[in-house]
DNA sequence: TCTTGACTTAAACTCAACTTCAACCCGTAG
DNA sequence: CTACGGGTTGAAGTTGAGTTTAAGTCAAGA
């Protein structure tokens, strides 16, 4: 296959493949011609890089998940569980958002929310 | 105050206020001598300003917050309505994020977790 | 006068994950 | 032969929210 049906076939950009492979996520595939050559396996590899964009892991984290020591079912505990502290975190963080959005108050403009702000008392901002 | 105490009572680097004046956010202030002089009122501005920001909202939101027209508590709830049904889709993504991390396979390495991705099977990555 | 410390500016740099661009090469169909 | 539709490269651009840097100004104190 050439990088252009590999694009189609993975639905990712060419571009795309050429920059995994830069960093470092895919393996220098065989050329002819000067244009790279792949078989199927490409598309599994791909297939699991998404899986793992999916559950959130950057690309440096899915590089330490196809690269580093150890079993592969070890790695990826190792880096799921720190993923799984991150997300918990962050959900955290968007209920709070949330939370403050809808906290309103009765100011009349942003100047009296930001003294009421200032001075701690309850105040959801206008 | 000159801007380095703006910046020590609210926390903020001088650098980040400068910069919120030139993106729109701020007013520009008065000057002596070449310098910014603030009264006390840039302090309820910045306290709103990291309000919004700790709800979620991005400078261009807090602009519109701040500068468009309408009254402020319109302002808000229009800005405020888009942003939750963000913040809503982006638990959703997280949760999904946190399933599918969880969701463990007994594959041996990470291409046999991509052949069954790719026949739609069950895997959860190795 | 000299030094110190805080300020000023525009412009460049940072991060991640790509995309886009310019300029070039290569094989095939007409 | 030449046009066309791929492919190739390195470099630069994108986004958001600032930070950093270089080079310069200013007021106060020793």
């Amino acid at each position: 296959m050439t990088i252009g049906e590999v694009a189609k076939r993975s639905g990712l950009r060419a571009s795309a493949i050429r920059y995994y492979e830069r960093v470092g996520l895919l393996p220098k595939p065989a050329r002819s011609g000067g244009q790279r050559r792949y078989d199927s396996r490409i598309l599994a590899r791909l297939a699991v890089l998404e899986r793992a964009k999916n559950c959130g892991f950057t690309l440096d984290e899915v590089r330490q998940l196809f690269n580093d020591q150890g079993r592969p079912s070890e790695r990826w505990d190792r880096v799921a569980r720190k993923k799984i502290v991150e997300l918990d975190a962050l959900m955290e963080q968007i209920r709070g958002m949330r939370e403050r959005i809808e906290r309103r108050c009765s100011c009349a403009d942003f100047d009296e929310c930001g003294r009421r702000i200032l001075a701690s008392e309850q105040c959801g901002a206008t």
